[in-house]
DNA sequence: CAGCATGTAA
DNA sequence: ACAGTTACATGCTG
C-alpha cells in the first residue's frame, strides 16, 4: 500500500506541506475527493465542469457502496476523520506477479499511482501519460487521473478503447475495476465521431456515421449555426492515410532526399524504417510509437458525411458539442492532401536534431500522418519554440504564430530564421510597432494576441493586414502561452483566423479560475506533457534547489501586522520585514561570493525599489523604458560588476537570461502557481547547468505567522506535483555574523516601519482625499467610470499630503546618487511624477 | 516620437 | 468571492 497521507494540517493551520524532503507520497490515494477539502490545486484539465451528460459516466466511478462519512464535519478538526477506520480501497487480491506491475488503480475516483522505482515503470508511465492527467509526480509516486479529457485526448492520439484496457490490466497490480473498464468503453466510443473540417474557407463538422450527423441536426443549438441554403448532407470519399517522418529526427536526416518521392509509395513499410537507437534502448518509447500506429486501417470507411456550419459559430458549436453533448469534435488536418492552399518552401536545417521528448510530443501530434490540434506543456527553456517551428516545417503550409508580447514576437522570428531555412521574405512580423508586408502565397506570420482580438479602434495600416490575416485559410495556427487563450477576449482568436490546425505551447498549463478546462474545445486535448523532473535529470533543463526561508516577523512589524486592517497593509508589512530583508542581503552576499548571478523578484514595487536601493542593485519595473532595461539586463549578463538584479513582475514572463543561476523571491501575488512555476522558469535554460554537479537556486523569503505562510504553500502546489522539494529554512548559517546587516538596530527597524506606514498610507486611505492630484493612474480611472468624482480637500490638506509625498521622492533621488552607472534612468518616473503633480495643484489654483 | 488614454490580463 | 495593483498593447495627439 502506498503510504497514507493528507493535506490538510491541524485545524486553522497552516497546510502541511506536502513533501518535506524528498520522500514523497501520493496525493490522494486513500482520499476520496469528498474528503479532500480544498485540495483542487492540481486540477487542470479536468473532470469537473457544469453538470454535463458526462458527470453522469464520471458517477459511475462512485460505487454506491462508497460513501463519505455522514458526520465528516462533525469531528471539529480537518484531520481527525483521516484516523477512523476507512475501508480497504484494494480488497481485490494482488495478481500473484505483482511485483512485475507498477500501477495501483483505484476503483473510486479514477486515480492512479504508480510506483516509480518498480519494474515497468517507463513503460507504464509512458501509457499514463497518454491517458491520463498527470496530477503529481514526486520522486517515488506518480500520480494521475483518469478522466473524459484524458481518455479523449489517449484516443486521438490514436489508442483504442482496447489498447487502454489491455495496458490498464497489464500494469495493474490488482484485477482493473469493471467500472473503470465500462467508463473507459463508454468514453471512446463517444470520441472522435465527429470532425471539424475547414474547406476553401469554410467549416463542416463530417462524420461517417450519418446518425450522428442526424442527430446533431436536430439539436437547436447546432441547427441554428448550419449555413441554410448549403445541402442538408454532402457525402464525399474519405482522404487517405499514410505514413509520415517529422524533419529534424535522425530518420529524417537519414532519407530527407529520398522523402519526396517515397512517401506517396511508403505506407506501411516506411514505418519500419524507424531505428530505435535513437531512444537509446528505451522499449517504452518503442511501444508508445507502436500504438500510434495501430490504428491504420481497420476501420477505414470510404466514405464521409458533412454538413457546413457558419464559421463565426466555430467557438459556440465546439464548446455545445465538448460539453453538452458530450461528441467533442476533433479537428485534423491532412495537410499533404491540401492542394487549395500553397505550399510553404520550409525546413528545418539539415544538422538541426530535436531532442527526443520535443520528438515524442510531435508524433502525438502528427502520429497518423495528420495534424491533429491539441496543446503541448513543456517546462520553460526545454524549447517550446522549437517544437513549434518543427510542427511549422512539418506542415509546410502558411502559418500564424500568436504570442503575447512584442518582444517575443520578435525572439520567435529570431528562431525562425535560426532553425529553419525560411525564406527571410515568407516570414513577418505584425505588431504595432512592426507591420511588415507578407507577398507571398504562403508564408508565416507572428503577430501579438491583442493586435488580433481588439476590434475598435484600428489604424488603418493595422486594419489592411488584419483582413489579410482574416481573410486567407492557414494550415497551422501556434499558439505560444496558450494558458492565456481561455481569457474573454484572447479566446476570440479561434473564431476569427480560419486555421486547419492548432499547436497550443506552454510551460504551465495553470491558471487560478477554472477555465483552463476551456481549452478542450478552444484548442484541443493536451497532447503530451513533459516530466519535470526527468528533463532535469537528463539535464536538458537546470537542476534546481528550492527552499523557503522562514523569516520571524520583527515585534514592531508583527504588532503592526495584528492591526492592519487592509490585506494590502499587511502583505506590505510582510514583505517589508526587517528580517526578510536581512535574509535577502544575506543570501545576495553568499551567491555573489559564489559565483552566481541572482535574480531578485518583487511584485511590490515599493518594495523593490527599496531593496534595491538600500542594497544599491539596478531594478527594472513596469515604468522603466525600453532603453534602460536593455543596458541593465546586458550589464547583468556581461559585467562582473553586476551580479544582482531585482525584478518586478515584468520579469516573470519571456525573459530570457541564461546566466541567471540564483533566484529569491521576496513578494509574489497570493497563491498564484503559475507566476511561481514561471519565475523558477527563468533559471531552468542557465548556461552552466551541465556543469559538473551544477545547481540553480530557487528562494522564497516568508515572513513566519503571516499570510505568507499560506500563500507560498498554495503557489508551491505545482511545482511539488512536478517533483520538486522545497526544503525550509529557519536558519540561516551565519548571518548573525555578516557585517554591514541592514537594520541591526531598534532605530533602524523603526525608521523603516515609519516609511512602509507612510506609504501604506499614501497608497490607502489618505489617497482619497487627494487623488485627483496624485492617485495613481488607476484609481481615477476608477472614479471616472463610476462617473463619482470627487472634490478636492481642503487647501491645507491638499499641501499637507503634496509635502508628504514629496518627501517621499526627494529622498528617492537622494538615494540614487550612491548607484552605479544605469542608475540615472530609474528615477525619472519619480520626477515625472512630480512635475504631473506640481502641474496639477497649478491647475487647481487657477 | 514621447506621452497620454483606454482596455485588458493576472 | 472580492477588490486592488501592476503591467502590457494599442491608437491618438501635439
Amino acid at each position: 500500500m502506498p503510504p497514507k497521507r493528507k493535506g490538510t494540517g491541524p485545524a486553522g493551520g497552516r497546510p502541511s506541506k506536502r513533501v518535506a524532503s524528498g520522500v514523497s507520497t501520493p496525493k490522494s490515494m486513500v482520499s476520496d475527493d469528498d474528503y479532500s477539502e480544498g485540495d483542487e490545486s492540481s486540477e487542470m484539465l479536468s473532470e469537473r465542469e457544469a453538470p454535463t451528460k458526462y458527470d453522469s459516466v464520471v458517477k459511475k466511478y462512485q460505487p454506491s457502496t462508497y460513501q463519505k462519512p455522514q458526520n465528516a464535519k462533525s469531528y471539529g478538526d480537518a484531520a481527525s476523520h483521516l484516523f477512523k477506520p476507512k475501508r480497504d480501497f484494494f480488497s481485490e487480491p494482488l495478481k500473484p506477479d505483482h511485483h512485475l506491475r507498477p500501477l495501483w488503480i483505484s476503483p473510486h475516483n479514477g486515480k492512479v499511482v504508480l510506483e516509480t522505482f518498480a519494474q515497468g515503470f517507463k513503460q507504464a508511465q509512458n501509457f499514463l501519460i497518454n491517458i491520463g492527467e498527470p496530477q503529481s509526480r514526486t520522486t517515488n509516486m506518480h500520480e494521475y487521473t483518469i478522466s473524459p479529457n484524458s481518455l479523449f485526448a489517449a484516443i486521438s492520439v490514436g489508442l483504442t478503447e482496447q489498447d487502454i484496457i489491455r495496458d490498464l490490466e497489464l500494469f495493474s497490480k490488482t484485477k482493473v475495476p469493471q467500472n473503470i473498464i465500462d467508463f473507459v468503453r463508454e468514453v471512446s466510443q463517444s470520441f472522435g465521431k465527429i470532425r471539424l473540417v475547414l474547406k476553401h474557407n469554410r467549416y463542416f463538422i463530417e462524420s461517417q456515421d450519418t446518425a450522428v450527423l442526424q442527430r446533431l441536426l436536430r439539436d437547436p443549438v447546432i441547427s441554428s449555426c448550419r449555413v441554410q441554403d448549403s445541402e442538408e448532407l454532402r457525402t464525399e470519399k474519405a482522404a487517405q492515410k499514410g505514413g509520415l517522418i517529422i524533419p529534424g529526427t535522425k530518420d529524417a536526416a537519414g532519407v530527407r532526399e529520398a522523402v519526396a518521392q517515397a512517401q506517396q509509395a511508403q505506407k506501411r513499410e516506411g514505418d519500419d524504417d524507424e531505428s530505435d537507437d535513437e531512444y537509446g534502448g528505451k522499449e517504452a518509447e518503442k511501444d508508445m510509437t507502436d500504438f500510434l500506429r495501430e490504428e491504420e486501417d481497420d476501420d477505414e470507411v470510404d466514405q464521409v458525411h458533412s454538413f457546413e456550419i457558419d464559421g463565426e459559430n466555430i467557438q459556440l458549436i465546439q464548446e455545445h458539442c465538448s460539453t453538452k453533448l458530450g461528441l467533442p469534435l476533433t479537428e485534423e488536418y491532412d495537410f499533404r492532401a491540401d492542394d487549395a492552399n500553397a505550399t510553404l518552401d520550409i525546413d528545418l536545417r539539415p544538422n538541426v536534431q530535436i531532442r527526443y521528448y520535443q520528438e515524442h510530443a510531435l508524433s502525438k501530434m502528427f502520429g497518423n500522418g495528420r495534424a491533429r490540434s491539441g496543446i503541448i506543456v513543456l517546462p520553460c527553456g526545454a524549447g517550446k519554440t522549437l517544437v513549434g517551428i518543427t510542427a511549422a516545417c512539418t506542415v509546410k503550409k502558411s502559418a500564424i504564430v500568436l504570442c503575447t508580447s512584442a518582444m517575443s514576437a520578435v525572439q520567435w522570428k529570431e528562431e525562425f530564421k535560426k532553425w529553419s531555412n525560411i525564406n527571410p521574405e515568407d516570414i513577418a512580423i505584425f505588431t504595432s510597432g512592426e507591420k511588415e508586408k507578407l507577398n507571398q502565397k504562403a508564408g508565416v506570420i507572428i503577430c501579438t494576441y491583442s493586435m488580433v482580438t481588439q476590434n475598435t479602434r484600428r489604424a488603418h495600416d493595422s486594419k489592411q493586414v488584419m483582413d489579410f490575416i482574416t481573410s486567407r485559410e492557414w494550415g497551422l495556427m501556434v499558439l505560444d502561452e496558450v494558458h492565456v487563450v481561455p481569457a474573454e477576449m484572447f479566446r476570440r482568436v479561434t473564431n476569427r483566423i480560419k486555421t486547419h490546425s492548432k499547436l497550443g505551447l506552454t510551460a504551465t498549463l495553470l491558471r487560478e479560475d477554472d477555465k483552463i478546462k476551456d481549452l478542450n474545445f478552444l484548442i484541443g486535448p493536451k497532447l503530451y506533457e513533459a516530466n519535470w523532473l526527468q528533463l532535469s535529470e537528463e539535464g536538458h533543463i537546470a537542476r534546481v534547489q528550492c527552499a523557503e526561508v522562514w523569516c520571524p516577523m520583527t515585534t514592531e512589524f508583527y504588532s503592526e501586522y495584528l492591526q492592519a486592517k487592509t490585506t494590502n497593509k499587511r502583505s506590505l508589512l510582510s514583505t517589508m520585514n526587517p528580517r526578510k530583508y536581512q535574509a535577502c542581503q544575506f543570501l545576495i552576499d553568499y551567491h555573489e561570493k559564489r559565483g552566481d548571478k541572482v535574480i531578485v523578484f518583487s511584485d511590490n514595487v515599493y518594495a523593490l525599489e527599496k531593496y534595491a536601493r538600500g542594497m544599491t542593485k539596478p531594478f527594472i519595473y513596469g515604468d522603466t523604458s525600453q532603453r534602460e532595461r536593455e543596458i541593465v539586463l546586458q550589464n547583468f549578463q556581461q559585467n562582473d560588476a553586476v551580479s544582482t538584479i531585482f525584478l518586478s513582475k515584468i520579469g516573470d514572463t519571456s525573459l530570457d537570461l541564461p546566466e541567471a543561476t540564483c533566484l529569491i523571491q521576496i513578494s509574489s501575488h497570493y497563491g498564484s502557481r503559475r507566476q511561481e512555476a514561471q519565475r523558477l522558469g527563468r533559471i531552468l535554460r542557465a548556461k552552466r547547468r551541465n556543469d559538473e554537479g551544477f545547481n540553480a537556486f530557487f528562494y522564497s523569503l516568508v515572513s513566519k505567522d503571516t499570510n505568507e505562510m499560506y500563500y507560498s504553500s498554495k503557489r508551491q502546489a505545482f511545482l511539488v506535483d512536478q517533483g520538486y522539494a522545497f526544503k525550509v529554512i529557519t536558519h540561516l548559517k551565519g548571518m548573525e555574523n555578516m557585517k554591514n546587516l541592514a537594520y541591526n538596530t531598534q532605530q533602524d527597524r523603526m525608521d523603516l516601519l515609519q516609511d512602509v506606514l507612510l506609504q501604506s498610507e499614501t497608497a490607502g486611505d489618505v489617497e482619497d482625499i487627494k487623488d485627483d492630484l496624485f492617485s495613481d493612474r488607476n484609481v481615477a480611472r476608477q472614479k471616472k467610470k463610476g462617473g463619482v468624482r470627487r472634490q478636492a480637500g481642503t487647501l491645507s490638506s491638499l499641501a499637507g499630503g503634496e509635502d508628504m509625498a514629496y518627501m517621499e521622492y526627494a529622498r528617492g533621488s537622494n538615494a540614487n546618487k550612491a548607484l552605479a552607472k544605469p542608475r540615472d534612468a530609474f528615477f525619472r518616473k519619480e520626477d515625472r511624477l512630480k512635475e504631473r503633480k506640481k502641474k496639477a495643484a497649478q491647475a487647481l489654483l487657477d
